[in-house]
Formats: structure tokens, C-alpha cells, sequence
DNA sequence: TCGCACATGTAACGCGTTACATGATTAC
DNA sequence: GTAATCATGTAACGCGTTACATGTGCGA
């Protein structure tokens, strides 16, 4: 790992939670981490393949299992891999700007009508209304389904996050439309 | 523009302010949308080229201009180039899961000692502290300097989403240490 | 004259998605 | 038997950053 693949790392912080194959970590991955992770199966296959010959993880070739009578591999993490996760995870994380599309277009919004402008935002809204009930959802799921998992206050801390973003982006949309409204009679 | 660049798109945006030479697309995008895009040399010279190309974009190679003295070249959008703008910004953006790698580190957080997830925390919420001083210091400025422009409503939006979602991280930073350093402590 | 900001561009590399390709198992 | 889901993988393509390469003009 000369130049940490972030592909490996997210692999192997859901190899330290338990044994999975490839199509479980992926679904993993959409269902606990949708919110700020995901991973497309052109990374995560490949990236399975590297982290098995760095040793950093393993699987069972067990054909005789009757839970795994599929072509299914089931990986674990390696003690190396364990200590190259933790090594990652001391590190502090780089902060890189990200990507939003949405703001951009608002931000040249001059060149169009108010109106379409507006349509976005409501748009926007709605989506982010449906991203917020998905949330709490799973929120209300994992606090009953981890009780004493050592994993659970983490995992309530990055949800919060992105339930509390959630919300102020909820509330901005409210205040944009309000103004938008404004300009549109205004003019 | 097959499957829309939103490079091209963002240079676009940027000429239907005022005509600016490819350094001073680079500043003004670091500038005023640092909050939520950014461009690299590496995409900006080449997307211009293509932008050329394609009749959407020109510029005076005026050799005899005194404030062209370097080999600069100030573009300019053209009419074809306004109609692609707008023709985009009609368009719904799409929204696509943005990677956090300070998140996802938390999310595994329980593979290491709180201390460090702690002061990885409080890390973040200085950097976050300097990212709100440094927008409501550019949204003052906007303000004096863009009185009259229609682009500024727009901007303003832009700049207070930003600010807005700032201020809910550092809410939740603070909430997050606390319930780190009750761990710490606890057991 | 030396260093910084201005100014443009290319090459190499890694990231990431989509579409393609294949096949097994399960539920209806 | 047939559709959906489980399951793994590859190839092609475009996105994006970094490092490199080059040169100008201005101020101390």
C-alpha cells in the first residue's frame, strides 16, 4: 500500500466487522455507509484480488460447505490486514473538496428563469426529504439490531452526521424557495 | 457535448460572468466555489481547447493589446456557448454519493482508541472552523462588490448552503466530543 | 538579479462508473 | 420454466490530480 487505495481501506474496516464475501460488503456498503461511501463492482472485485495477494486478506475455499454452495468466497481480514487498517485509521483523513453539481447550477442560475431555477430546488428538496426518512430508519434499526456492539456509538456518530446535514439542507431549501418565489413575482 | 463534460459546463458558467483567460477561470473557481467544485490545470487547458473546438468559446489573440502583453488569452462565450450553457443548467443535476474519508474512518473508529478518534475530531473541527470564517468573510465582500449584479441572489444562495451546513458540522463536532470524551473516561 | 506571481500546457497515473459477460440458486 | 436475486469478474472509458516543462513580467 505505497499509496493507500481508499477501496482497500473501506474493504477491510467491513472485513473487521465480520467475515463477508465481495457481494455482501458491497451491499453492506449501500445500506450503512450510503450516506458518505460507495463502491462500484469495477473497484471492489479488482481491489479483492489485490488485498488477497498482499496477505492482507483471506478466504475459506471450503466446496464441502452447504451455506456456500455458490461460487461464493468468504473473505476475512488477516491479522497484517488488521494492522494495516489500523494503521490507516490512525492517520488523519485528507479533506478534499467535493463535487456538487446542484450548487453549480444554482450558482450560474442568472443565465435562467427564476422558475426553473426554483424547480430544481424543489427537486432537491424532495429528494433530500426521502434521504432524511432513510436515515432515521436505519438509525432506529442498528440501535436495536448492535445493542453491544463496540461498533454502535461509531456508527450513531457518522448517521447523526448526515441526519443533522440532512436536515440543514432541508432547511435551506425552504429559505431558497421562499426567496425564489420572491424574485419571481418581484420581477 | 455527447455525454456533458462538467468541466466544459463549470468554464462555461465561468465566461457568462465576464470574459477571463484560463489562469483567472482557475482563481475565480477557487475563489468563490471553493465551497462545492474545483478544477485542476490538468482539465481546465485541455477542456478549453475542446470548448475551441466546438465553437463555444473564442478568444482575441490580440498581440498588440498592452494589458495582453503575456501569452495570455482572455475568452469569451460565444452565442452557441450561452445555448449549451443554458441548455444544462435546465437540465436536473445528478446527485451522486459524495466519498467522506473522515467519516468512514469514524465509522471503523472502534478499531482504534477513542483518544485518537478524538483529536482526529478536533481536527476536524478546526479546519471546519477556518472554512466558516474564510465564507462569511467572502460573502461580506460579495456583497459591497456585486450591489447590482443578478448574479449575486444566486451567489448568495450558494455561499449561505455553505455556510449553513459549516456551522451544522461544527455543532455536531462539538456534540461528538463530548460523547468521545465520556468514553474515554468511562472505560 | 532573484524570487514570486502570472500564464499555458502535457504526460502519467490512479480513481470510479458503466456495460458487458457468465453462471448458480431460489421462489413462483 | 422463467424471472429475480445471488455471485463474480473484466474491459472500456472518462474523470481528476500531480508532477513536469516552459517561459514572462514585476517588484524588492
Amino acid at each position: 500500500m505505497r499509496k493507500t487505495n481508499k477501496t482497500h481501506c473501506a474493504i477491510l474496516g467491513m472485513l473487521s466487522i465480520s467475515p463477508m464475501s465481495g457481494y455482501e460488503i458491497r451491499q453492506t456498503i449501500q445500506e450503512s455507509t450510503a450516506n458518505f461511501w460507495s463502491e462500484s463492482d469495477g473497484q471492489l472485485y479488482p481491489a479483492l484480488a489485490a488485498l488477497m495477494k498482499l496477505g492482507l486478506i483471506a478466504y475459506q475455499a471450503t466446496k464441502s460447505n452447504p451455506t456456500n454452495a455458490r461460487n461464493k468466497k468468504v473473505y476475512r481480514i488477516t491479522p497484517q490486514g488488521k494492522k494495516a487498517l489500523q494503521q490507516w485509521l490512525q492517520q488523519e483523513a485528507e479533506t478534499h473538496i467535493t463535487r456538487n453539481e446542484f450548487m453549480l447550477k444554482l450558482f450560474f442560475g442568472a443565465n435562467i428563469s427564476p422558475e426553473i431555477n426554483l424547480a430544481h430546488i424543489q427537486n432537491y428538496h424532495y429528494q433530500t426529504k426521502s434521504r432524511l426518512s432513510k436515515l432515521t430508519e436505519t438509525q432506529q434499526q442498528l440501535t436495536k439490531e448492535h445493542k453491544d456492539s463496540p461498533h454502535l456509538p461509531y456508527w450513531m456518530m457518522s448517521l447523526d452526521y448526515g441526519i443533522q446535514l440532512t436536515k440543514t439542507q432541508l432547511t435551506w431549501c425552504e429559505n431558497a424557495m421562499r426567496a425564489l418565489s420572491k424574485m419571481d413575482t418581484g420581477s
